[in-house]
DNA sequence: CTGTCTGCAAATGGTTTGCACCATA
DNA sequence: TATGGTGCAAACCATTTGCAGACAG
């Protein structure tokens, strides 16, 4: 569902939000595209970054752009970690709640208003500790 | 100081890993320049990304390569959190010791083998608070 | 000497943008 | 029907890379 404050609701629009929804992989723009072209085989890519985009600034998808290459999104807003294979780049939830960080009973922020923080574990997934029969 | 295993001991390499620990300001590889060419007018953006990318893998400088954009780099590696602000993109040092995630005694992580995190707080600095007014 | 490194410039690749047409509200 | 959105392609910009000559060990 597109909440009414987005000026308008069209085909494309509804249908970005509906795949990134429907997978599970926080794809990258270009990967979610490769997906939107086969039920849409005329949208453009730029399309594709415009409404990741307006999504993420609203708040209803969430854009992963830790660590450099491609940026990943997310269709699930819900407050929880990721954890990123250092080998195939995959990214996959954390399970389970998100680690606290209440910034440890901090009080010294050299004078900056903090608003929030970003983490990320890195780690070696399942398939590729396989391959690699480390 | 270079330690013996780089392969060779270059003017430009010394120069480089020599201006980033002098700097505080987790300067991007442009920054960088700027400060290098000053002593060194022929050296080339090239060379300032091979250095550092060859330093980091080395585990000589640090970089800091959460969120869009341009990579930041850090001289000092010793374990320590960082400050983003949000509206000028300035990096500042956490001060004090950083902040511990033993991952929460979390359990399951899905079959990964987790090899570490990357924690990086957000907000608002001294002098864009000011500015703002808020 | 010799194999690594440098400066230069061109290539790369993800992302953004200008523009004319389209379609939503 | 007014405007925000789209497709297309070109532009952008941080980073990487190929190459011929330079230089550290």
């Amino acid at each position: 569902m597109i909440s009414s404050n987005l000026h308008r609701n069209t085909r494309q629009r509804k249908l970005i939000l509906e795949e990134l929804r429907k997978v599970k992989t926080h794809p990258t723009a270009a990967g979610l595209y490769a997906i939107l072209r086969r039920r849409m085989p005329k949208i453009s890519l730029g399309t594709v970054y415009r409404n990741l985009e307006l999504l993420n600034q609203r708040g209803i998808i969430q854009k992963l752009d830790f660590s450099s290459g491609e940026a990943r999104y997310d269709g699930n807003v819900e407050d929880h970690d990721h954890l990123r294979c250092v080998y195939c780049m995959k990214i996959d939830d954390v399970p389970g709640p998100p680690i606290a960080i209440k910034g440890g009973g901090k009080e010294d922020w050299s004078g900056y208003k903090v608003l929030g923080h970003r983490l990320e574990f890195f780690g070696v997934c399942p398939r590729c500790r396989r391959r690699r029969a480390d």
